[in-house]
DNA sequence: AAAGATTGAGCGCTCAATCTTT
DNA sequence: AAAGATTGAGCGCTCAATCTTT
């Protein structure tokens, strides 16, 4: 893409950086998942939102709530949930303050599945990352991670 | 979780680093995507395709050239170069030399979607990532990258 | 109208099964 | 059998449209 004009391009070094970033991440993404999905038939996703269940009064949350938890856009938790409920992950219950709204709380099923899940997946999250960087190195990867977040939060949409 | 016992969990620090990576990820990648598909209709993965083919000779390579250059799995590759097909980016061509195989080829209508996407593309890359960090934020972040990745590729699968 | 939430279509990824040529 | 590659099923994510209650 050398020969366009015009535009900034990245420096080599910048480059290198992306191409490595980027695939590291889709790399480990793609182990933590399979890891958890056959260890546990559990998804990333489902882990998260499963996490943030266990982490509430009474395991119980509103849709509206897990979305600022979980930062994720509405519609993909709507079908997360569905999924989650039909397979028994989650309850759907009714909120009676408001209309609207559902509760989501965790069922029996879903608590067994975190509890079951959660050693392996600290487990291999310690293997395939964290035993392989010095404290240095995560300090400064949690600087770089934050630091991205409020520019992302900050140039809006 | 923290009542369970026998596991090794996550230090506090680590923990911190952990979602704030994780957050970090699924956000820039998300909104990269978006941009991308808004202004070009390719996706982030259409995108990797076209470039490794546009920096080949002759702009084709095997599918398998392209996995071990993508690190992408098979049938991942395989199902994507089908859409790809069906929306002209790329063809496909019979192999000569091996009848087993196909060559995937840039089409023009390939070409003319990554020259017309890429500005915009690094311009993002740019301006959501770059431009917050130092140059010595980006070099700790290539060398995390590759000490992570070499570590997976040392612990097999 | 805004807030809370869901739905359907269309594309993306993974697993397991399968097929052909080497 | 191994290498190169594809296919179908099932789940995941995004966009746009929609619905109900506030």
């Amino acid at each position: 893409m050398g020969h366009m004009t015009g535009t900034r391009w990245l420096s080599p070094d910048q480059q290198r950086a992306w191409r490595a970033f980027l695939r590291m991440q889709g790399r480990l993404d793609a182990r933590l998942n399979r890891q958890l999905q056959s260890d546990s038939g559990l998804s990333l996703a489902d882990y998260d939102v499963l996490v943030q269940l266990t982490d509430s009064a009474q395991g119980r949350l509103r849709p509206y709530e897990l979305q600022r938890l979980l930062q994720w856009e509405q519609s993909r938790l709507s079908h997360h949930l569905s999924r989650m409920h039909r397979r028994g992950l989650v309850a759907r219950d009714e909120c009676t303050n408001d209309g609207r709204g559902t509760y989501i709380t965790l069922t029996d099923a879903g608590r067994a599945a975190i509890e079951s899940a959660a050693p392996g997946h600290v487990d291999a999250v310690r293997r395939l990352f964290f035993d392989g960087l010095t404290g240095e190195q995560v300090a400064a990867l949690e600087r770089v991670s934050t630091q991205v977040l409020d520019r992302l939060d900050a140039l809006h949409t």
